[in-house]
This record gives structure tokens, sequence and C-alpha cells, in this order.
DNA sequence: GACGCTTATACACACGTGTGCGTTAAGTGG
DNA sequence: CCACTTAACGCACACGTGTGTATAAGCGTC
């Protein structure tokens, strides 16, 4: 059988005094309501029955309670991973914890919805802010963080988004960057690698970053679409691809890992015959047979900035402009730049 | 400004009745005890005027939150990331939430003072149970497993570890399986690269399936020390160790694949040359050049079993003995069977 | 119509904490 | 000795919800 937890009533009862006393004695903002000594004992009475405040109690009556809701959708993949890991910690420096809320609609009808129901759980707990991941589905992020402003402080982050206050992430000019890298290696024939549009995670963005830089060389865009598998769904295309373009930039590293595997087992050399470019400079990437030319994004800094974000707001200070942070193109193997 | 919540006391005042019939009449459990009419009375009132009940005054009151707590050391790296999803939507799919504390302590001691912090935070949180990630540091992972069984319902899951009850996965057993395979490929100078003593991250019992297969068949067991950034590790490992062994067993395919890229570099062939297996069947090591033979893990598996185990706790019925699970040795190219 | 039985609702308390206000005791100045 | 201030503390309420018990109303039976 477990124990009851110790409450600040406990204490009264064994000092003989109210519990109220107690209550004002262990809150360091009205001790010196309390007489010094008074004050000693139940700090001593408190550490001797191993009390602990109720952190729910606390935040029941006062509003705020110290947590953080968490939007995204998946957990795994590692640009997620990376910046919720970032999330998680730089909220505990401030001595938040998070809830998060991790939808996987099958669909997206389901998935818009799902997140919805994730959003009203959420708000119903009483989270003093929500932290929003927005995927780059302009339409949905833009829906969900609407209702959720209604009744929180929100604090988004993720692919950039137009009209999206919040934290966001400029991978368009990035993966502009990255195209006008290799055309200035001289490819003609690139294709992009992006998000097709059920997994709305920025094929907009990305892939107008992209057309912007080919138009501006005078050369025709193609873009490919890449499923929510990124690895396989990269493989594939690069059996299909091939023989036809001579450089691939991909939205993913892992989609760029698997377009090479695919090439090489096609008979292909990476980057001689086909340059390769990839998104997020993943934990592997500079390891990897050819190393990974790609985007370098600033996990840290982004997940700081959101929280920093969701800090200002519960201050009451107004709500900054959003924070756009540029991943930077770090040149490896894989484009035969090196 | 934004808008105070909807309470039953609202919805009360409006009706004109007490907000107790309100509560019952949307209690599910108690609505029987309220007369047909005025219950879809209330129940209608309540959607007009989008009332949604108070999540956390609900488990104030009534003890059970629907909320569990997730102890971690980082969210990150690809088993923990995974694990996490799975764990995450596993809950969700019960109705629970979860809250995620990282601890990320540079120095094991103030690592250890971390995580003690997070779990009084948590059950300070008055959280249903708690999840328990553990490290395989078999000392500090019971300390904190007991510090915690006095107040909650716990289930832990990672590295198996003696005593433990739990999920565990017997990683052991599968590092015995890819070193036999190994000698079975007629291997003789074998290194294994684990974890060393600060992350104390199962190297043990790792180090104890090696130890026991190389011991069985009269070899001479080698380990040599991986520490927390493990793919860079297994680079610098791998320059040091190249010519002094024919095959190198890692704990992870991230170690795994810094040794390859460090062989490659120094002119070594993989696996004519030398052999290379890993840990944990991450998402592109089918992908890389070598493929990797890698222990596979059922992720998913151990997540659900983890929470199976807190539901089982919070129905009251008896703690279920520890489950294991064994990885699922894949063999791929690196290691030269193929 | 009195009694018992059922049904529907209201009242009051509980959970653990914070806080405004009133009350008491002690101290100070005249 | 009284009036007044101040320190220290207790009382009671609040937060939103669930629930045991009392109350009221309805209805049938003798």
């Amino acid at each position: 059988m477990r124990n009851r937890p110790v409450t600040i009533k406990d204490i009264a009862r064994r000092l003989g005094i109210s519990y109220s006393t107690v209550s004002r004695a262990l809150s360091s903002r009205r001790s010196h309501l309390v007489k010094e000594q008074t004050r000693l004992l139940v700090e001593q009475t408190a550490q001797d029955m191993d009390y602990s405040p109720n952190l729910m109690a606390q935040s029941f009556v006062q509003g705020e309670g110290g947590v953080l809701g968490l939007l995204t959708n998946r957990i795994g993949p590692e640009i997620t991973g990376r910046l919720i890991n970032h999330l998680v910690r730089a909220a505990g420096r401030h001595g938040y914890q998070v809830i998060v809320a991790a939808a996987a609609g099958p669909t997206a009808s389901s998935l818009e919805s799902e997140r919805f129901d994730q959003l009203l759980q959420l708000t119903s707990r009483d989270v003093d802010g929500i932290l929003i991941q927005t995927t780059g589905g302009e339409a949905e992020s833009a829906r969900i963080v609407h209702a959720a402003l209604d009744k929180l402080p929100v604090s988004t982050f993720g692919y950039a988004a137009d009209g999206m206050t919040g934290v966001s992430l400029d991978l368009a000019s990035g993966i502009r960057e990255v195209t006008e890298h290799l055309i200035g290696l001289g490819h003609e024939r690139i294709c992009f690698l992006g998000e097709d549009g059920f997994r709305t995670d920025g094929l907009p963005a990305l892939g107008a970053g992209y057309r912007h830089a080919m138009r501006t060389h005078g050369l025709t865009p193609r873009l490919a679409p890449v499923d929510a598998a990124r690895t396989r769904s990269g493989y594939h295309l690069g059996k299909q691809l091939g023989g036809r373009f001579t450089a691939l930039v991909c939205c993913c590293d892992y989609t760029a890992l698997g377009v090479c595997r695919a090439l090489i087992e096609s008979g292909a050399q990476v980057p001689d015959d086909v340059a390769v470019t990839g998104c997020g400079d993943f934990e592997v990437s500079a390891y990897v047979s050819p190393s990974l030319t790609t985007l370098s994004i600033p996990y840290e800094d982004i997940a700081q900035a959101a929280i920093q974000g969701i800090l200002r707001q519960l201050q009451g200070r107004p709500v900054s402009r959003g924070r756009f942070f540029k991943p930077h193109l770090t040149v490896r193997e894989s484009c035969g730049a090196i």
C-alpha cells in the first residue's frame, strides 16, 4: 500500500497551528508575514515529514502551473526529435515541464481532427502555454494556431509559413542556396524531391525555393513527391530518376541517403554521375560515404527562441514578432564540390 | 484579452439549476440519476456554450488525471526517440497524455540528482504513473525506481538489468548472437565497442553478452569504451582499431557508421578487411553502403508492453512480472555474410 | 389522507493550496 | 491607562469538479 502524500494540513496539525500559516511560511513571497521562528520551525517540520507541495493544487488555485503543451506530429524523425529534446530542456531550465501530444492520423482529415482533439485536451489541462509545430501545411497549421490563440499563449516553431508569427525556419531560402550551389557546379537537369501534398510538411515553401533558383537561371524545375517513409521513398525515387538527372535536391537527409543507395545499386557514382543533397544535417550525415552535402539547422536556437516566445507572453510582455532562422549550407562530398 | 473558460457553474446559472445536477448529467456514470429531459438540456447547453471540462480539476478531485510521467535521459537519439514516440502514441490510445522529463547532467552524479528532481516534480504533479527508462546503470536506475515505487505505479523500459521488473530488452543475448555470428564467419580478433562507465547505458550487460560468446569459443575479449557522442566516438575508435581487429561489434548503429567511415578513410574495405556490426536497426541502416548488419529492436512492442504494465497497475491488477524482449539479428552487408 | 417508496434535484463537503480580511496580542506614544 | 499602530496568526473563501446525504415532489397502496 502506498503512502498518502503529506500536505500542509498535516504539518499544521502536528505543530498545532493553522494551515494558512504553514502555506505562508513556505510560500517565499509571503514568508515575511510569518515570524522568523515559526518559519524555521515549519520548514524544519516540512523537511522531516518529507513534504512536497502538490503542484496540481498550486496551479489549480493560482492559474500558473509550470506546464507547457507541445503539439507535434511525429517524435521519431531526427528533426522533430532533436527539436523536442531541446524544447524540453529549455523549458526545464525555466522551471517548466512539457506535455507532449503527438498526432498520427493515417489520413489528412483525421490528422487534423486529431490535432484539434489534442489541443482541446491540452487546454483542458490548463497548461500555461502551447508550443505548436507548424508543418508548413499552412491552412491546417493556421486553423490550429488560431483555435489555440483564443485560449492560451502560443509559440509556433517549424517550417516557415506565411502570416505566422513565432519561430520559423526559412528552409526555402536554404533550398534555393543548395540549388544555386549545384547550378554553379554546372548542373542543369536538377530534380527536387519533396514531400507530397498529404503530409504537408512544407513542400510548397521548399519547392518554392527550388523553383525560384531554377527559374532565375532559366532552367526547368521538376519536382517529385516524397511520402512519409522518407528513406524508403528516396530509395524508390532514386531507382526511377537515376539516369534522367545529374543532380537531386532532397528535402531530408534520410531521403538523400535512400537516393544514394539506389543510385549505387544501379551502378551510378555519387557524386560523379549524380550529385545529391539533403536537408537537416543529421547525426550520421557527415559519416556516411559519400558524406552528405546538406542544410544544417540550428536546432537548439530554434527551440530556445520558441521557449523565449512563450515566456515573453507569460510575463505579459508584447508578443514578439516572428523570428526567422536560416539553415546553413554545409558542403561535403555528395555534391561533388570537394 | 482571452476568454475565461466555461465551467459547469456557468451552465447551471443559465439553466437555473444547481451545478451538481449539471455535473451528474455530464458524468456518464451517474447520468442515470438525472431526468432524461434535463440531461439532454444540459448536454445541449454545454455544447452551445462550448464547455469543456477542466481536466485538472477532475483529476484533482478524483485522483486519476489521465497523465503519465516519462523519465528519460535524452530524446534525440534514435532508440529513445522511437521508443518515446510509440509510448506517447500507445498512452494516447488509452486516453493518457504524457509529461516528458529529460535529464541531461554533464556529470554522472548531477545526472542522478537531476533525475531525482524530475521524479519529484512528476509525483508532485499527481501523475497517475511513471514510465522510467532504465539505462542499464543498475544502481542508479534501481534507486530511482525504488524511490518512485513508494508513491506511484511504475513501469520501466529499456536495457535489461538484474532484479528489475518491467519491460526489458535483452540486448546481451543479442550481442552474444552477433558475436557468435562473426565467430561463425571465421573471425577471431573481435573487439566490442560499448559505452564507457559514465553514461552507464548498459555496457555491463552488453559487454557480458560479448564476453560470453568469446569465452565460449576460447577467444580473448577486448572492449573499447564509447562516449555519448556515438557516431564521432565510433569514428575515432575506427581510426585507432582499424588494423588490429578483423571485426568490430558496436553497441549502436551510429557508432558502427562512424567506424565504417573511419575504416574507409583509412583505405580499409568493409566488410572485406574488417567486418562491422551495429545495434538498433536505425532508419538509415539498411540504406547506407555497406548496409549494416545489426540487431533489430521491437520498439513498438516494448512501448506497448510498458503502457500495458502501467494500465494493469492502475486497474489494480497484480503487477506483471518483467517482460523480456529479444532483439532480432538482421544480417546485411557489413558483416560479410552476404 | 397517511405512509412508504421512488425519482429528481439541491445542499454541503471534499481535494490541496493561496490569500483577503478580521482578530488577537504585543508594543508604542501620549 | 487609553488610543493607536503593527506584527502574527486564524478564519473563511476561492479555484472546478465529484459525490454522499438531505430534501422535495410524485405516485401508488391500504
